[in-house]
Order: C-alpha cells, then sequence, then structure tokens
DNA sequence: TACATTACTAACCCGTCAGTCATTAATATG
DNA sequence: CATATTAATGACTGACGGGTTAGTAATGTA
C-alpha cells in the first residue's frame, strides 16, 4: 500500500531506493487524475507515496517529468502490445470493432488511466509541451489502431466506404466522451447514475453497426444478447 | 509642458458605468475559454476589458460571480427559445435531429459558447459549486431537449424503442467531443486539419440514423449531398 | 466657485506552490 | 567502533494571484 502510517517505533526515515519511483507515479496518477495535472500540488503527491516533497524531486526532475513518466506507465506503453493482438483477429470487423470497444473498456476506460486522457483533453491549451508529448505518444498511435480496423472492414465489404478520418472520430468520440464524462459530471451525485458505461456502450456499438432508424427492409433487428 | 505625462486625448479613467459589465463580460468569455477557469486571472480580464482588477470586483462580486454571469449570459438563457422552437417544428423526426445539430453547431459549436462546456468537463471536478450550477442551468435543459426529439421519433415510429437514457448521450456525445476536441487538440496545430466539423456532423448524423454497415436489403445508401 | 458623490485605480495583503539546499540519519565498510 | 556514502527531509525562496482599500479624479449640483 502507498502511505504507510508509522505508529510509534518505526523509523522516520526509510530508505528504500528501488520503491520510491513506482509509489511515486501510482500516487501521481490517482492525483492527476482527482484533480487535474495543474491543481496537483507535488507536495501531496509526495505525502501520499510517503515520502516528502524533496525526495520527489530527487526521482523526478520537474512535475512535468513525472506527468510523462505516468504517461508512458499507463498508457503510451502498451500500443505495442494491441497492435499485434489486432493484426491475429480473424472474425468479422463487426465483431472486431466489438472486441476492441469493450478491451479498450476493461484496461483503460474503467481503470483510472482513463482518466489522464481526460485531463489531457483539459490542460492541453495551457500546456503546449505536454500536449505535443500525448500526441505523439498517444494519439497518433490510436488513430492507426482505429483507421487499420475500419479499413479491414472497408476491404472486406463489411463497412460502406467512408471519408475515414470523420470516421475515425465517430469510433473515438463515443470513448473519449465516457472517459470524459465519467471524471467530471459522471463524478456528481446529480448524474452519476444516468449514464452507464456497459450500456452506453452497448448502445454506442449498435448505433455505428446498424443507426437508430427502424428495420426499413431485411435489417437486422437490435439485438443485444450474444458476441 | 513641464509635468504633463498623459500626452494627448487618453484619458486615463473613463467613467463608462453602462458598458463595464458587458465589456467584462465579453473579455471574460474570452480569456476563459482560451485558458480555463482557474487558469484565467481576474486582472487580465480586467487588463482585456480596460479597465482595472478593482473595477472588476467592483461589478462581479468573485471570480465564480464572473463566470456564472458568463454562462447566463452565453448559455443557460437560451433554452426557452430553442424549446418553443422545437415544438413548432413540423417535419420527419430524423430531419429533426438534423435540424437540432446543424442548429445547435450554428449557434453554439462553431461559436466562443462552445468553449464554456469544454471547460466545464474539465474544472467541474474541482469546482462543484459551478459544476451544479452548470447541471442546472445547462445539462438539465439540454438532456430535455433531446429526450423529446427521441421520445417523438419513437412515438411515431421512425426510430427503434430504446433506451432512452444511454441513447440521450448518444447523440450528446458527438456534440460535446466535438466541442472538448475542438478546444483542446483541435487548437494544436499537427491535428487541427483532421477533423473537419461540418463533416464530422454530417457523417455523425448519418451513423445515429444508418449505422456504418452496408446497405444488406433495401436500406437506404449514405447520399451527403443534399438537405 | 465650492462641495458632494462615485467610478476608478494602484498598491497592498495574505495565502499558495514549484523547486532548492543545508542538514540529518540510515546503511555500508573496515 | 569510526568513517564514508547517500537517501531522505523540511524550512526556505521567489513568484504569483484573488481579493481589499485608501486615495484620486471625473461628474453632478449649488
Amino acid at each position: 500500500m502507498i502511505g504507510k502510517i508509522f505508529s510509534n517505533n518505526c523509523p522516520r526515515r526509510e530508505r528504500r531506493k528501488e520503491a520510491r519511483p513506482g509509489e511515486l507515479l501510482a500516487a501521481a496518477l490517482e492525483l492527476f487524475v482527482e484533480k487535474g495535472y495543474a491543481a496537483t500540488r507535488s507536495e501531496e503527491v509526495a505525502r501520499r507515496a510517503g515520502v516528502s516533497k524533496g525526495t520527489l524531486f530527487l526521482y523526478f526532475a520537474s512535475k512535468e517529468e513525472l506527468f510523462k513518466a505516468v504517461v508512458r506507465e499507463n498508457i503510451a506503453g502498451r500500443f505495442a502490445e494491441w497492435n499485434t493482438e489486432f493484426e491475429a483477429f480473424e472474425g468479422s470487423t463487426p465483431e472486431m470493432l466489438r472486441y476492441a470497444l469493450m478491451m479498450w473498456w476493461e484496461r483503460i476506460g474503467k481503470t483510472p488511466a482513463a482518466g489522464i486522457t481526460k485531463l489531457m483533453m483539459s490542460e492541453a491549451v495551457n500546456f503546449p509541451e505536454l500536449a505535443a508529448f500525448y500526441q505523439q505518444e498517444v494519439i497518433e498511435p490510436g488513430h492507426e489502431l482505429i483507421r487499420r480496423i475500419l479499413q479491414r472492414g472497408v476491404d472486406r465489404g463489411e463497412f460502406r466506404p467512408m471519408d475515414m478520418e470523420q470516421a475515425i472520430y465517430g469510433v473515438l468520440a463515443p470513448m473519449i466522451f465516457l472517459m470524459s464524462w465519467k471524471h467530471s459530471f459522471g463524478a456528481c451525485v446529480s448524474s452519476a447514475h444516468l449514464l452507464v458505461p456497459e450500456r452506453y456502450l452497448e448502445q454506442q456499438l449498435q448505433i455505428l453497426l446498424h443507426g437508430l432508424c427502424t428495420p426499413d427492409a431485411g435489417h437486422k433487428p437490435l439485438s443485444q444478447g450474444k458476441t
């Protein structure tokens, strides 16, 4: 755990060089997600990790470097793995899209890491260096991943030909909205219950695939039960 | 001639009690949208409105009250008008949905007012009082408006029956995402051109209505040109 | 002209926070 | 034990920003 409390006879100054960076990163992730980048006090990060502020700056050169390390640890480092996973996928592209959405939800969306994306949207304007970093390390790989899925669908005749760039945002938007909402108004009691992530994603997927309209002709009806 | 520092026609202290509030609100809107709530310095708002910081606090009790006034002026005050406009609408509900999206884009989305929504998503967690205010004055009326449109579609047999609350977010998400993106990464050069609002909205509408799948049977193909 | 009112300003107060550095103590070594 | 090394500390600094207020000047009124 983070932030041990030493009751009486414990030494004030533990020396644990190996463990500090990880504990500081964990504390930083929590606080950045909770309060945003600018509003997070480095002293509080340190305290939550059970050290003093000086120690934080011993392991990370600045608040900005600390944040970059958090992003690398929690998001940027995972794209390689996902790319290979999707190259091996064998089902239909609609299935692939569902799989991608659900996997994303399990591994990012429902975890604290989702808060980082929301945070970056919030602070990109005020911290252009962080924005450029995020653009390069997260946004571009993410777009590439979605683009490949959609292209596969078009190539196999499962999706209509489409304006690819806009369609990428069509897939991205529901996910980014979900993260942003969950970490903003979703955290306020009065509206927390209205948006139910799993149901929302399921419905977004149905909309993406079939739209809202009634099945005019031989159009398959909305069947939510099975894979 | 001796000590005269004010060279010519530049009076330092104009007295224009009537004009100040409007000018301060305009300056505040610009700066809040540009930098966010917390990052906006009240002194800069004052300077942009051509007065000193003291004067700002003469007209608005606090930074928070200033912000609320900006929200009222630019968003909250308009729902009544929109509600009556939609009650008089006579076309099909898909047409109504398109009209709503396009009208929203013209009157909010493409204006600086859109930045306020993005801003609120960013700072809701850190300023719960502002969040509650916004929830009450903007979010709830907005939801109600969308709910009415979707319900009309279902009642008239144009839309499938649906989980109404999640579907509201299905309509809201593309709009909110567009605002957020436009005012965050959209403002960074490297990705600004990728998301083209008008085309994005058009495609979102097509997706909402017809989905991404190929027209299995008598399903209309995607025709973007006309009304 | 003399005096009253008030819109406006500049300077100030007080709290906050990223980052620094002299000091302290835990460990290693002999 | 003595001594060296270094992980860890927390008081300190300088800059910043919301809000206040004593005082100034524009206007009104006689």
